[in-house]
DNA sequence: TGTACATCAGTGAACGCGCGTTCACTGATGTAC
DNA sequence: TGTACATCAGTGAACGCGCGTTCACTGATGTAC
């Protein structure tokens, strides 16, 4: 060995990385091989070295975009009821920070819409990893005892939070953006964190 | 004259209609100029007589895309009550047969995130768009009498839906991918549509 | 300790294809006489 | 009524650029003696 014996996997960990983030940034289509290869500090030819092709680098980064969210998870798990948790959930995901940082965000909501046009590995990279990460986020948020419960709770709890994400984004008056950010905040504490809701979870049926 | 005078924006808007479809099935950066002539029935080098350059053509294919939902749009305003309007809805929006036609469903599913990354024209033609489809919404389901509190509703409920749709493309395993659709129906009609309910909107209250 | 060598991660020029764009042309249509 | 003409929506060849991919080469590193 000539080189540490990881020097190569490490760069290769660099790639990835560089690739989830850019994918998230500008799409998959639109992100080139030399503009991965450059994030990572490095020229393009050396990339078929770490990689047959770009489509083995989706199906990759795929898992380390899934991944950029376990540190935030960690602190979600950390906290003492399933209110604390959903709310920590909430008010970070629904954060102005994540709305404008696509690079580092949720996955899903930057580049599941571009995955599910893939086919082969790429795709299936895709599918796995949202299943891992919906299993993680169960786990880690734990809504209910019952674990079927559980999970229906934590995909509810999710769909309306990437539903929300995705709105903030496509709008651009900034006012409106954090308006309906706040609005969707307040809405999702008051059904998923009931300790802070003075009557039932949800106000639909008491007013209408 | 020597062709009828509205020859020229008959075939306009066939092709802004083509590139609507075209850009929801295959993705904006994806779906080239020639895909889209060919699907409008001509040849590529037509399209500069209609159009400056493709991105006012992904412009005008955002109104397009946003007016394909209006004739379900039409459907659930002539339903009776708040219940069954918000029912018609939920059912339709995620069904498998809206999951699986990408080409003719929800535009900001399909290609919200890619709209999101351009600047320009583009980008704001699709703001305009969300924002009218919104107004749109709002004025079709009638979930509330109070105007602000209607939009909020609405805004909820689309969130969810738009998510949980995202999260049914992203599941390969079609068994999975239907159970999740069924839950997700099951949880948002318990959630919005009241008189289906034995007791709150929302079960997380009784049961945790 | 120093020198020649082997390895191999990374470089950068090159290739071909596809896509956005341009443009000279065609041919279908209605009009003028 | 028929023929020559003007218009212009649409055609298809061509161009240039960028991207995915290939490949001969470089040069940094540790090893052998």
């Amino acid at each position: 060995m000539r080189y540490p014996a990881d020097r190569k996997s490490c760069t290769r960990r660099r790639i990835v990385e560089a690739a989830s983030q850019a994918f998230r940034e500008k799409g998959v289509a639109e992100t080139g091989i030399d503009e991965v290869m450059r994030r990572a500090g490095l020229t393009h030819g050396g990339f078929y070295s770490h990689f047959d092709d770009k489509s083995e680098l989706v199906a990759e980064a795929c898992a380390a975009g899934f991944d950029a969210a376990l540190p935030n998870l960690e602190r979600i798990t950390a906290a003492p009821t399933p209110s604390a948790r959903a709310r920590l959930l909430i008010d970070s995901y629904l954060g102005v920070r994540h709305r404008d940082n696509r690079a580092s965000g949720c996955f899903v909501v930057a580049v599941g819409a571009d995955m599910v046009r893939l086919r082969g590995p790429a795709r299936t990279g895709y599918a796995r990893g949202f299943a891992r990460h919906l299993e993680r986020l169960s786990a880690a948020l734990r809504l209910s005892p019952n674990e079927a419960l559980n999970r229906e709770r934590v995909t509810h709890l999710m769909s309306s939070l990437v539903g929300a994400l995705l709105f903030s984004r496509a709008i651009d008056d900034p006012a409106e953006s954090i308006a309906m950010l706040q609005t969707m905040r307040r809405r999702l504490r008051r059904q998923f964190c009931h300790d802070e809701s003075a009557g039932a979870g949800n106000d639909f049926v008491r007013i209408l």
